[in-house]
DNA sequence: CTGAAAGCGCTTACAG
DNA sequence: CTGAAAGCGCTTACAG
């Protein structure tokens, strides 16, 4: 407790690591051979060294580090935010990058503005974080090209544009991996959840209405492949594009939706559980029972859990996402240098709960009126 | 464009100072008073160093800048959350910190863990930042003390917890300086803007049970403010105190509500705006029209505007509470040791949406049924 | 197994 | 106004 600052006196100087040497009676490489076990280090020196930091309160100084070894411990986050974020998105992935990265003994720098451009390069060319995580990546975004000049490495998250196809960067630079949540699987493990459980119908509600502003490549391709997939097992697909994603949106659309279902057995799908609540509400409000006529699948987030207890959905897994990434990441920090790699998170299975019924024993109702359950091997009619 | 890594090649050294000086013909020190502008020096050799600079494409690195200076130019926010946490209500915080930190030339590391807890001390211990942001700070939470006794200024957010009558620490140290939103204030003024247009009943409803674990600090007084308000100014007040914040929790009290509410001029105010849409629906669902039949004001965040675009709210002003913080954090890094400030931001006025009708022309409705305009005047009667 | 020395890339008195 | 030198606090060959 000699260490503690009293009052407004002067701060005592940090102890330094020539000073815990002084007070063991080392040299102070030796005390740096304690603290990073590089070399060997014999158990009763060992004892002195960690003895005299203890009493010292010794704590190794970041920056001295990292002037000597180039490598500062920490990472950045690079993830435009804006106030129409929706927030039970990001923070599973905010949370889960800084806790996969605190495992890899990284801290987190995280930049959510939308205006500041450069702050890919401020922070690589300063030498201030070790390698980007960088989410929401989109179409021609400049700075995946970008992210292949630096001289650190870099993940994207959620997102695998200009990967793929056309996977070659202009000008040199080594690509950077990428992470991200396949939602195409994800369509169409909802579309054989369906099949299996007899459903012949289903209906996808599109997030975002394709208004000029580019789509989120995630939804590209995922609901060309839930129709691909239903189509496979025999059922009907329909696409229902409200104005909006909220509330106002699925109103809009109210008729095309109730078409949809009317006599079917459908399952309604969409991306957000916003949305997929939005959609139950819409349900309920005109007596249709999400459960019994109808299911209800939103794509989303584990947050979704406290939000919306009662919505059925297929998690997006956001912890294995960044899990991923961060051991990408860490590993190329690490001078990693095999080829990019470009990783789908591939869907779990529904979390059933109040508007699907368990899809193992969803009742079907036959033409007659009868209800009956339904095993997995499809024991039908 | 000499300086880019091609291909595998092995990646070129950075440029130092020293590069930078041979190149314009200087001594090192030269291009520091030109980068740092502390020193003078002639226009001519000034242009030298910026050419060479840009030549060579120069940064400076930040760990021997802060090895040398001990100003690492980094702020720590410390933000507890967890997959609970409404995100529309931390994203304006968050984001607006990195806004405001990076105005002041910081980055912001931040760290979300609940279970991290020597956050605090590992990253003001190794010097890893200049001072800490602390948000969501509880009662007896151990980092205010511990803030305290740290080398680097803290600044506490959201909460005024341990200030006012019980503002001294144990032990020794400075006291962290503390901003918040008065929630006490705000719904004193829902109270004002409520008697100001003739309505006489003023329904709070609580957004969480006290139900042992403690209740959020600016929780605690809140409704006393805003029962001592409506009462100064002859409005009756009922406190409803649903068991969970969301929609079950308002249908659990929907008899008490339609009690306190039928047949008067009744304000229902709350904080946060998923409860407010929660009893927006609720009314709606009972046929009670917002905006006519009753008002509904909620407490909360600016981003409520997307997320609900219907609700009269009382922003919570998340930017000015952030940026008072950052400036003052600032402050004490460059060394400001006047004593601790508490600062309280007040609310503005309610914008009014589609659950209120502009407090100045609400229509209100006479025992006879006559329907009438009042002005801010009180021209009533 | 241990220690003396060099050096990471800056900034800052200080001397000129 | 400019430059040579010291030093911030580490780590790492290297010599012993």
């Amino acid at each position: 407790m000699t260490n503690v600052t009293i009052g407004t006196g002067s701060p005592r100087r940090r102890p330094t690591s020539k000073d815990v040497a002084a007070l063991a009676g080392v040299a102070q490489s030796t005390v740096s051979h304690v603290i990073n076990g590089n070399y060997p280090v014999s158990e009763t020196v060992r004892r002195q060294v960690l003895d005299a930091m203890e009493r010292l309160d010794y704590h190794p100084n970041a920056s001295a580090r990292t002037l000597r070894t180039s490598r500062t411990r920490t990472i950045a986050l690079l993830e435009k935010l804006d106030e129409h974020t929706a927030g039970y998105d990001v923070l599973p992935y905010l949370t889960g990058i800084i806790r996969h990265a605190r495992e890899h003994d990284y801290d987190v720098i995280v930049n959510t503005l939308s205006d500041d451009d450069n702050a890919l390069d401020r922070l690589s060319q300063r030498m201030i974080c070790d390698g980007f995580v960088i989410m929401d990546v989109v179409e021609g975004d400049p700075r995946v090209e970008r992210a292949a000049q630096l001289a650190v490495p870099a993940v994207l998250v959620g997102n695998a544009v200009g990967f793929g196809d056309d996977a070659n960067v202009p000008g040199a630079g080594r690509m950077p991996d990428c992470v991200y949540y396949d939602y195409d699987a994800a369509m169409a493990e909802i579309a054989r959840e369906a099949a299996d459980c007899g459903c012949d119908t289903l209906v996808m509600v599109r997030d975002e209405p394709d208004d000029g502003r580019s789509l989120p490549p995630i939804e590209r391709t995922m609901y060309d492949s839930g129709r691909r997939e239903a189509e496979r097992l025999g059922l009907r697909t329909e696409l229902i594009v409200p104005p909006t994603g909220e509330e106002d949106g699925v109103a809009a659309v109210g008729d095309d939706l109730a078409a949809a279902i009317a006599g079917r057995r459908a399952v309604i799908a969409m991306r957000g559980v916003n949305l997929g609540d939005a959609v139950r509400r819409w349900c309920e409000a005109r007596d249709i029972r999400p459960g019994i006529d109808v299911s209800i699948v939103a794509i989303g987030p584990v947050a979704a859990q406290g939000r919306y207890p009662e919505l059925s959905y297929l998690p997006t897994r956001p912890d294995a996402v960044v899990s991923a990434a961060i051991d990408l990441l860490a590993a190329r920090i690490d001078g990693d240098t095999s080829p990019a790699v470009v990783r789908a998170i591939l869907p779990e299975h529904i979390v059933h709960r109040g508007t699907t019924l368990p899809m193992m024993t969803l009742p079907m109702r036959t033409d007659s009126g009868d209800v009956w359950g339904c095993g997995r091997d499809g024991e039908r009619g």
